[in-house]
DNA sequence: CTGGTGACCATTA
DNA sequence: TTAATGGCCACCA
């Protein structure tokens, strides 16, 4: 395997990862970052999300942060939009944190 | 080059 | 529970 990663190589990795967490299911920045291979790049993996098109097909709303709370601030349209997302997907919330079970990589790889 | 910033996180208090 | 701290590091002025 190549070693000499490029960042955006990096990215395509972290969006590759992002794409295997299965709908109605929610990760942490630094879990994603877990399983790209990169541990402890979370910051990478919220930069890799923030370059993605629209069109991209890449469910950046099911990465969360660690705490399972939405990154935006609260009120922001970013934020509105990712909760309506995830609840659209079944993904539930009590008092601004994802109370649905983290996505288990090894149990669903893809 | 330096310094500030941030869709982060674990630890400590 | 919240707050501060140190680590991470790509990107930008």
């Amino acid at each position: 395997m190549t070693r000499a990663s490029s960042t955006r190589e990096l990215y395509a990795r972290i969006w590759e990862t992002v794409l295997l967490i299965p709908s109605g299911r929610v990760a942490s920045y630094g879990q994603v970052a877990d399983v790209a291979g990169l541990p402890g790049r979370a910051r990478l993996v919220g930069r890799a999300l923030g370059e993605l098109a629209e069109d991209s097909g890449v469910p950046w709303h099911r990465v969360i942060g660690a705490s399972g709370r939405i990154s935006f601030p609260a009120g922001t349209a970013h934020h509105r939009l990712q909760r309506a997302l995830l609840e659209d997907e079944g993904v539930r919330f009590e008092g601004g944190r994802v109370v649905t079970p983290r996505w288990d990589p090894d149990a669903d790889p893809a």
